[in-house]
Formats: structure tokens, C-alpha cells, sequence
DNA sequence: GTCTATATGTCGATAGAC
DNA sequence: GTCTATCGACATATAGAC
């Protein structure tokens, strides 16, 4: 049972809208009707629209950002790595699939020094994905493809799972986990 | 050395400004000024911005329509009608990269009947995708992991290609077919 | 914390001259 | 085929009452 405040609130009805019709064809007045108030009673807790699409989008890449250095920087084994990477998406998508949409989709509404620190984050994340798999390539864990297309396959997948997710009723998170790994994995091993 | 009509011209224009920006945040203003116009001139070459969306929209729909009848009906194999599918995926990414941007993000801005149109067309897609991996496991040709993420994430790889392979300067296109195929299906076979 | 009223600007689209 | 001028609708955001 989870208290949020009431810019909270404001933030996850507007991931709602936001995932339906994307940033730009929300106004403030539907996202104030989803609320069930009117526009201009938005702006007691927002400072702006743009407000609210930085606070869901900093704060999801953040997320991937902390926990991609936490996994990079251990010593476990490329594949290891790999798995873990799966899991990190499949919790966060779990926790804030409607943000997901935003992050993916609308990132290129944010301004100035948000833009450039999630152009930053963004960035980084692939570089280490990138070094992970080029290590295990090395190493002989995992196989010479095109190291570009093993990256750009994965993430592709991994970043759309949002989409995918909350259409399946029945499916246990911990079964979603091996089943993705099998499927991603199994091919390059 | 193609010549285009100006609609074709405008329809190109705006199938770049929609893929940087999306739809919605694409003005004619935005448009015209792209084609070295004033905005009122658009409109003695289309009716309207949405007309521009659907005509980008529809006729890319149509032709993963009739390349996947083409396929579903024919007598081959389950992994090679995997096969033809990454192929049309990727010819369809190479012939107009840009237009996929709007296919994938801005459907949901189309209106009514070509909104409709759109939809069964992307349902009968991917019900027939379904259909070639369910009967694929069925004969034993393709291992049998959950069918749905199977098609899950294949697709989703195949829908984000238009994004990725613009990227890649030095990569032909029968090598990227063919490393494709490998990632994508070396994991379910 | 929400409201009404409104300022200020931009949107898609049209009319009519050249 | 392009232009200038403009319309009516709607956008984000603010001011000030309750």
C-alpha cells in the first residue's frame, strides 16, 4: 500500500498518457481530467509539462545506469553478466512499464541539460553492454558473430519488453526470466 | 535516379521530421520549411498532415501484409519461412528506413477507418508469425520455448531494425541477412 | 488544493493574389 | 505552385479568489 504524493500521482497518470498517445499529443487538460481536476490546479505541484517527463525519464535511466555499473564491474563471467542484465530489465519493466514508454519514445522532448544527461547515461549503458560482450567474445564464451548485432538484438528486445509484458495475464516473472535468457543466450553461446 | 512528385517529395520530407520528432511534434511549419516552402504551399499537394501519416503508414502495412501472405502460403519449412521473414524485414528496412519510424510509433495517431485498417493488418501479421512458429515447435523443428516469446522477440528486433541499421556504415546487406539469421534463430533451433 | 478567467503564443488549414 | 494574410481552435502557463 504505497502513499504517494500527489506529484506522484500526477507523474504516473501522466506515464499513462504518455505511453497511449506520446508526449507531445498529451495536454495538460487530459492529463488534469485523468486526474479528475482542472489544467491550472496541475501547476501547484509541476513547475511544467517538461517537469514531468524528466522526472519519469531521469530517474528510469538513472535506474539502468546504477544498476549496469553495479553488474559491469563485478567479477562474474561475460554470461553471467549477460543474465543479469535480462533480470535488471525484467525488474524495472515489472516496477514502471508505463515510464518504460517514455523513456524509449520521448526522450527527445527533454531540454538542454537533461537532454545531454540522458544522451550521457544512454551512452554509457551500451558502451558496457558492448565491453561485456566483446570480453566474452575473447574469452571464447560466447560466439564470433557480429558483436554490433548480439548487442542491438538483446537491447532491442530487452527495451521493448514493456510493450509485451503487461499483454501476457498468466506468466510468472521468474519463468519470464529463464525463458528470456534461454532465447537470448542460447543462440550466441 | 528516381523522380518523385512533390506529394512524394512532402511525404519524404515529413517521414524524416516524423522519425526525429514523432507526429504530433511535426508542425507544417516545421514541414514547409524542410522543402524550402511556406506551409500554406503544402496544401496544394496534400489535403491534409494526416493524410501525409496515413499514406506513410498504409503503404508500409500493406507491404508486410502481402510479403507475409506471400510466405505463410507457401510450402516451406517453418525455419525457412523464419528465414524470408527476417528477409522482408530487412529489405522493407533498406527501401525506407525513415518511413518505419511512424509504422512503429505514430499509428496511433491515425484516424478511424485507416486506424482500423491498420490494426487488423498488424493483428493478421502477427497472428500468422504465430502460426509458423506454433507449428514449427508442433513438427519439431523449433525447440519448444513459450511460442509467444519467441515471436516476442524476434519481432521486436525486426521492428527496431530501421533504427540500428542506419547506424552501421560498413555492414552488406546479405551479411546482415545472414548474421541476422543466425542470432535470431541458432537460439530456438 | 482547486477553481475561474485569461494572457500569450502556436497549431492546422483556407482565401485569394500573383 | 508559391505567396501573404488570416481564421478559429487549442496549447502551456499565470493571477488571484475561495
Amino acid at each position: 500500500m504505497k502513499i504517494e504524493t500527489r506529484k506522484q500521482e500526477i507523474v504516473s497518470a501522466a506515464s499513462i498518457l504518455f505511453k497511449e498517445k506520446g508526449y507531445s499529443a498529451v495536454t495538460m487538460r487530459d492529463l488534469a481530467k485523468a486526474m479528475g481536476i482542472k489544467a491550472a490546479s496541475l501547476y501547484n505541484h509541476i513547475q511544467s509539462k517538461q517537469e514531468i517527463l524528466s522526472t519519469i525519464i531521469i530517474e528510469l535511466a538513472e535506474e539502468f545506469t546504477t544498476g549496469m555499473d553495479k553488474i559491469a564491474t563485478s567479477r562474474d563471467s561475460a554470461i553471467q553478466k549477460l543474465e543479469n542484465i535480462i533480470d535488471l530489465h525484467i525488474d524495472v519493466t515489472l516496477r514502471n512499464a508505463d515510464g518504460l514508454a517514455s523513456l524509449n519514445n520521448d526522450w527527445m522532448h527533454l531540454e538542454e541539460d537533461n537532454l545531454q544527461y540522458f544522451e550521457k547515461m544512454r551512452e554509457e549503458y551500451e558502451d558496457s553492454f558492448r565491453e561485456i560482450v566483446r570480453k566474452g567474445v575473447d574469452e571464447g564464451e560466447i560466439k564470433s558473430f557480429n558483436i554490433e548485432i548480439i548487442v542491438f538484438s538483446t537491447l532491442s528486445t530487452l527495451r521493448t519488453l514493456y510493450l509485451w509484458y503487461p499483454k501476457q495475464k498468466n506468466i510468472d516473472a521468474n519463468i519470464l526470466k529463464h525463458d528470456m535468457i534461454s532465447v537470448l543466450l542460447k543462440g550466441v553461446v
